[in-house]
Order: structure tokens, then C-alpha cells, then sequence
DNA sequence: TATGAATGAGTCTTCATTCAT
DNA sequence: AATGAATGAAGACTCATTCAT
């Protein structure tokens, strides 16, 4: 009952602590939340379960702190190196990057998108973070654009509706849920639709 | 050894085993899989928890059975009554018409929508069930638009990327995940965007 | 609480009792008394589970009906035709064949024998009627013998050890449990002393 | 996936996993693995029955573990002081020790012996355990008489043999399954069976 | 007589969390 | 700061038996 949530300050403690985030936030990516128990990750990650709950108040966490820490690796690694210039003629190569980037980073990770996402659509603070970090991202595209001299006018919905059509055929790609589905096809005609949205500034 | 799923044959069992998966199905779409027990849906179901396993194999089963009863009317309501027809003049309204009909139904049952998409990332049958039927619902609207008159030529990753679109704006809309979102503006920007994929059906 | 096990009297009722018993006892010999369930039996049966508490006490009261049904069938199938007669002069073949026949008989139903074997160990209504069976045979075997001259003095235990002696070595063929072992001599060294046993009334 | 069975370190622990093999495997045998449940188990051995699946994987565990701990106490515990010699002079005499030996050792725990000979007749880990010990114990009497300069043929079936008349005394003596037994009668003539089999080398 | 639906106590097992050391 | 032993409530599932028809 008592809030005894130590925050460790020796060098090795503090190694301990990020080492069950680690493995839990790791565990629970590749197996789900409710699949994952507290006892597996003290054991991988090297320490007695007692531990665990020095330095978190329970197994759910875990799980936010890691999040915190990792969830940008594996969502939005964009936001880390978004020091992307480019000008208007070469927009849609600066898209096909974004769309490559984002597709390999799906590659590397899927399994925990997957199983982040899923808890995205049950968990309030899992939504609160993604839907922050989206935000975030969708800002930061923004104010790229503007950087490039893209007009203000509805930047906000135009990004974000040109992130969802970059998320939808990511997706597409990744986890290859429908046959038939020409994947050159549709990023082509994603990347016109994307022009198309901001064709005001690029036809000028 | 034996399969001792039974299938209930008086009017008063079948009634009952309806009952089982309309409360199961219901509690699992409102608490969650893992939040929801057996003696809850029994009891709920005003059933014993004994018969709940001669109806189902597992707690699992009720879900996929509810998924497979309810769940239609919950994602793809419209695969019902598709006897939509339209002109091309009109296709504006069509879209328009259908974007407020699946906002409209999300409404409705918003908290199911989520936990059972929660579901479609975390578990492979309840994946296996939302993209079979997200596929019948791409070919059925298709299929739709070939009956007016639109070009077969790459429909069907136009129709995916459209619904994509709606999708992502009903979302927007229901759940309301970003402040500072101009729904309207999103709505139009995402009705030009369905109309420059069409482009070359609806201009000429 | 009110003993209303009814003894059937229509000839379609009474065979399905009997039908109850033969699979019962077949179920519960191949696979054990607990791993065998009333529901199972009932449908092995073709009868419905109710009708099962209505010519049985309980699961308990089947098993019991099936031994002293089908019982002797297996394990004393020398009790209905003992009609042998023999010479003071062939005695070690009428042991030579009375192995035999128990050595058939263990193999035909071996998996009976040994389930039953294991109720006798740990349920007391089956072990009497195990051992009483038993003696019977004990004093048909006796009866056998005096009727064929031998002198009476001792034979009881005599008997008693020579059917110990075949059994052991019965057991031994059919579930081979060493490896090593030399059925023949074996056999042979058991009737040498089944001989000893009864040097009295065989040497002069 | 993780085998999550622990092996106690500490001495009180490690005290907690005796008390639960000793107590698990009086109760099976008391009262019969079916009828032993493990929270039984768990109170009787003053532990919380969580604490009961750290240290075994499932309650037919403990019955094993127990089997192997407790086992050759209750069956075998010749093999464990079986530095007997004898000449070939008092040869009737060892027997009898034996008898006698194996009669006292029945009497202390002839519940259990019931109940473990019921599993060695239904489930086939215990019968190996038993099987297995009891062929130790063949060869261990077999190099006795070896090393008293019995002749090594056919010892092996020969040790079997009396091994089982030995048996089947004792088993008569306690459980007294059949009246108007003479045990002193039987007694001398399984001596004298015994002194038969191994005619050849005691009369020279 | 017969059906098969229904009961619910009972069983094994898991696991987040706390405690003694 | 750390260990790992210990807890015990909670959950899924089974099955002999009874009940309603």
C-alpha cells in the first residue's frame, strides 16, 4: 500500500533497473502483456523477483516505462533524425524515402508494433502515449513543410491524412494480409494522392 | 478423446447458448479477453458455468463464435445491405453518405470496435476474421463500382486505399485522438482525395 | 437420497442395462476408472446420461455389475469349463496345457487384466470379488485333483502356490516386464516344482 | 516455455520440499492418488499451495519424487543392507529370515503397498520404477548366491521364481485374503520349493 | 421409460505481489 | 539493495449427478 518505489542512484542498481525494462518491455512486445510474467522477466533479465517491485510499482509498469523509453525506436525513429531538407521539385522522392524508411523500421519490429498497437486499442495510457507521439510526429512533418515554404493553410489535416495513407500501405506491405494487392501499384497511386493533397504548393 | 461440445437442440438450449455468446461476447468486447471470466459470463448469462463448457470448447471459443455472430454487424455492417446504387454525378454523395454511415455504426459500438481491433493485433484468428471480411467488403464495393461503370484498372487497390481513408477519418472523428483536428476540412480534403483516385472515371 | 435405481423389465430396457454394463466395463478396464466418464459410457452406449442414474447407483455401481459379469470371463475362464480329466500319468501336460490356456487368456484381454488388477490393490469390493473368485477356482482345481486321487492333505495350499507359480509366470510372458528372462526354462523350472509339490501323489 | 520449477537452496526450503514429497506421497498411498488432492497436500504440509508448483511441476510430481525417495524403503529395503552371507549349510535358514524379513517389512506399510502396487498395475512410470528396483533386487540376490558358490545357470530364473513364492506368502500372511489358509503349512512348502529349484546346488 | 439440458462443487494450476532474511 | 521463498486469491475447466420435459 505504501508507495516504497525506490529510484535507484548506484551506478549498478540503475543498470539493474533499465536491464527489467529491457527484457520486460521486450517480453511483453514479442508476447503480450497478459503472456508475460513477472517471474520470466526478472529471470532473463538477470535479477530476483523481489527487485521488481523496488523499482516499479507493478508489472503494468514495466511495460509504460519501456515504452517511454523505447516506443520511439520503434514508432516514430523519425522524430530522432528529422533533419531531412529537401526542396518542392524533389517532393516525391523525399516521400518515397519516408515511405522506405518507414516500411524498413515496420521490418525490423513488426511483432512489437503489433502487439503495441493492440494494447493502443485497450489501454488507455498506451493510447495516450501513441496518440501524443503521433501528434508530435505529425507537428514535426508540419513544420518541415513550412520550413519549405509549403503554405499553412490545413498543414495540420493534410499531414496526418498523408501519414495515415503512408501507415495504411506500410501495413500493406508488412504483414501481406491480402493477396492480389499490387504493392508498387498502390504506393504509386498513395504517392499521387499525397500530391494531390498538397498540390496548391507544389504547382506553383 | 471426445468431443463433448454438444450441440443444443431444444429451443430452450439453443436460446441459451445465443444468450452465452451475446453476454460473453459483450463482456470480452467491453473488459477485454483477458478482464472477462467464464463465472462472470455465466452468471451474467444466468447459466451455471458447466453448461458454458458443453457449449464451447474454451473461453476462446466464445469469442470466435461471438466474432463470427456479432461481429459483422459491428465492422462491416454495410456487406448486408449493399443495394446501394448510384450515377457517377452522384459519387460525391455516395461517399459522402458512406462516411457518415460508418460513423454513425462506430458510434454505436465504439468500445467494442476498439477492443476487438485490439484483438486483430494481438491474435491470429481475430486477424483472420477482420481481413477476410475487410476483403469481401473491398470487392463488394468493387464490385459495385464496375456495375457503374468504372474502369476494372486498378480497383482494387483504389478501393482499399479509399476505405484506408474512411477509416482513418471515422477514427479521427469517434475517438477523438488530436485536439486542433478540423473535422470537416479532413472530411473534404478526404472526399478530394477519393475523387483524384478516381479521377479518371469520374472525368470523362 | 432415495434409491430409485429401477431393475428394467421390458426386454428393450433390460438390453439397454446390459449394454451400459459392457461398455462401462470395457471403458473403464481400458482406461481406467477415473479416466473414464459416465457421459462417455452413456453415449458409447447409445443411451442418454439420465438413463445411466436410473439402472446404477452411481459410476461405481457399473463398474461392480461389469466384474461380476464379464469378471470370470477374464480372469477365471476356467471356472465354466473345467470338465478336464486327467491320469496321475500326463499330469505335467495338463499343467503344460493349463498354462497355455491362462497364457492365451492373459493375452486376449491384457490391458483388462491389468486395470483390474490395479482395482484390486486400492478398492475393496473388487478385491473380494477377486479373492473369492479366486478361491473358488483354488477349490475347483482341489476338487480336481482329489477327484483324480490325490491325497487331500495340503492340497489347498498346494494349489494355492501352483497357481501363484503359473500366474508369475503368466505375467511374465505376457507383459515381458525383464528383459533376459528365459521363458522356456523358466516354464520348465515351474513345473518341475508344481511336480515337487505334489511328488507325494505322483511318484507312487 | 520456461521451466519454472525451482530447486530450493535454502535449508528451510529446502526442508518445505521434504515435507511436501513426505506428505503427498503418505496421502497417495493412504488414501490413493485420485482421492489425494493437492491442497490437501499443500495444508497438511503447513504450505500455501502455490508453493506446492515452484517446486514440482504437477501433482503426479510429487508422486514420482515420492516413489523415489520413499519407494525402496516401502518395497525394497533389502537392498539397502543386504550384506547378508550364509553358508549353503543354513541355506533353509536365510530363507526363513527372509520370510520373515519381508513379512515385518509388509506389515508397517501394507496400506501403501496396496495403493503403489494399484499404480504399478495403472500407470506406467510407477510399474517402471517397480519393475526396475525389483530387477536389482533379483541381481542382488543373484550375486549372492553366486558369491556363496551357487552355480551361475539359470540363477537368474531361478531367483525370479522364488522370488515370487516369497511374494505370494507374504502377501497371503497380510492381507489374509483367503481363510482356512495354513501359513505355517504353506511357509514350509514354499521352503521346500525353493530348496527343490536350487536342488542341484545344495546337495553336493 | 427416456432424454439431454443443467448444475455447481471440486480440481489443478498460475501469477502478481509481499515477506523474511 | 537484494534475494528468492511464500502467499493465496483467482481462473479455467471437469464431471458425477439431478432435473425438467
Amino acid at each position: 500500500m505504501i508507495d516504497n518505489i525506490r529510484e535507484p542512484k548506484q551506478k549498478r542498481a540503475i543498470e539493474k533497473k533499465e536491464r527489467i525494462i529491457e527484457v520486460g518491455f521486450n517480453l511483453i512486445c514479442k508476447n503480450g502483456y497478459y503472456n508475460t510474467n513477472t517471474a520470466e522477466i526478472a529471470s532473463q533479465a538477470g535479477v530476483s523477483t523481489g527487485i521488481v517491485y523496488q523499482y516499479f510499482k507493478d508489472k503494468y509498469d514495466i511495460l509504460i516505462e519501456g515504452l517511454e523509453k523505447y516506443g520511439d525506436d520503434i514508432f516514430f525513429p523519425m522524430l530522432k533524425n528529422s533533419n531531412i531538407t529537401f526542396d518542392k521539385k524533389n517532393f516525391e522522392d523525399v516521400i518515397r524515402n519516408m515511405i522506405e524508411y518507414y516500411v524498413n523500421n515496420h521490418k525490423i519490429s513488426n511483432v512489437a508494433h503489433e502487439e503495441i498497437m493492440s494494447m493502443v486499442h485497450s489501454d488507455k495510457q498506451v493510447a495516450k502515449y501513441y496518440y501524443k507521439r503521433e501528434l508530435e510526429m505529425t507537428n514535426s512533418i508540419k513544420n518541415l513543410l513550412i520550413k519549405n515554404n509549403f503554405n499553412d493553410n490545413n498543414l495540420y489535416e493534410k499531414v496526418h491524412i498523408m501519414m495515415g495513407l503512408i501507415d495504411n500501405l506500410c501495413h500493406e506491405i508488412i504483414y501481406h494480409k491480402h493477396d492480389n494487392m499490387n504493392y508498387d501499384l498502390m504506393k504509386n497511386l498513395i504517392i499521387d494522392s499525397i500530391k494531390n493533397l498538397f498540390k496548391n504548393d507544389l504547382t506553383n
